[in-house]
DNA sequence: CCCACACGTTTAGAATTATTGACGATGCTG
DNA sequence: CAGCATCGTCAATAATTCTAAACGTGTGGG
């Protein structure tokens, strides 16, 4: 076959998911294709439904978002979803060892905010050449003390401090204490 | 690259997680390749790690088992797990929209039995050309009326009756009643 | 207006995966 | 033990995917 490939129910149709995966988090194919070591013209063509890509692309594809293959098979588009979520059900966006992000809900289309609960260990650092897409974020401290770096302003946030700001000021968040930081964050709608 | 694709961590080895799955359903390579639509050399590489399937392939052999891709990466092979299981946290397996199977527990590796809670809508009929494996199989009913052929016995099982035969009798699972049959089964270690 | 830039798309060719058909190994049966 | 069947594997070839380098579009500045 070379024709047929095309539009399949939902659930299986990869490029559709990853376009949005990819929205999501306000990639542009380019620069997602920088992160994951591929070439832009592979993720065309994917988000097109033209070419069924190896588990190793899809894989490399995934983690420059970063996105789990279980995560990307189990998100759920539907408009209608669940509105209770456990702690054990906020999918894990992992960049770092010392870092985790845990996004509230599966549900995914017609987002109009991404919230999650991120946890940074001792010496967490994400550097400042975060500056990611172009809505607003913020967010409130739940435990620790936080080190938050926006512009030129820098900042020590303990549990109940919170902030906001345009997210392509450069900002940069670390923890410089020996006590985990726990915070939970809003942004905005990344593009679309 | 051409040399490396080798092993991984374990989550993301495809291969041997492919295999893994197959023989716990009993099947073999070129039994699998034949409900898959694709050929046994095409999945002996894959179980090797020495090539990485697209999508659609890995898509057609799941469906040959058959398991969700979502369930596939979902499934979670370590020896120790969960011990309890909420009703939502059974994997599905679905054969036919008549009949729907959820399997107990994630955990798949080392397994001593395999446990499904069954359902079969009016009419669902399995067939009689389900041998699969070659252990044995018992099981209880829930609700409704099953009827339930094994080699040249039927009968009639209402709640609380039960079964127990050799998996290789050729055995046949209707609902010739108006009302939803749900059953518990529990099936030996098919093969390995 | 035109240039520079970033976006997604497309195409030819290189790289990888799937098929075909064969092989050795194993197990069963007469 | 030979004959036969089935298993997983492998090599050569066919088919598909990925890369590299273009293209066309739209947008913002100067």
């Amino acid at each position: 076959m070379s024709a047929a490939l095309q539009s399949e129910g939902s659930s299986e149709d990869i490029g559709t998911r990853l376009k949005l995966v990819r929205q999501i988090f306000g990639l542009t194919q380019r620069e997602l294709a920088r992160r994951a070591g591929v070439t832009n013209g592979a993720i065309s063509l994917i988000e097109q439904n033209r070419v069924s890509p190896s588990i190793s692309s899809l894989k490399k594809i995934l983690d420059g978002i970063p996105l789990s293959l279980a995560d990307f098979f189990t998100l759920d588009f539907s408009p209608s979803e669940n509105v209770f979520f456990t702690a054990g059900e906020l999918t894990e966006i992992s960049y770092d060892p010392a870092i985790t992000m845990r996004m509230v809900g599966r549900r995914v289309k017609d987002r109009a905010l991404q919230m999650l609960k991120e946890t940074y260990q001792p010496g967490a650092d994400t550097g400042d050449a975060m500056l990611r897409h172009g809505g607003e974020e913020c967010g409130v401290v739940i435990a620790g003390t936080l080190t938050l770096t926006v512009g030129v302003q820098e900042r020590l946030l303990n549990p109940g401090d919170a902030y906001y700001f345009r997210s392509d000021i450069p900002h940069r968040f670390r923890n410089m204490s020996s006590e985990a930081v726990v915070l939970i964050s809003a942004n905005s709608p990344p593009s679309f």
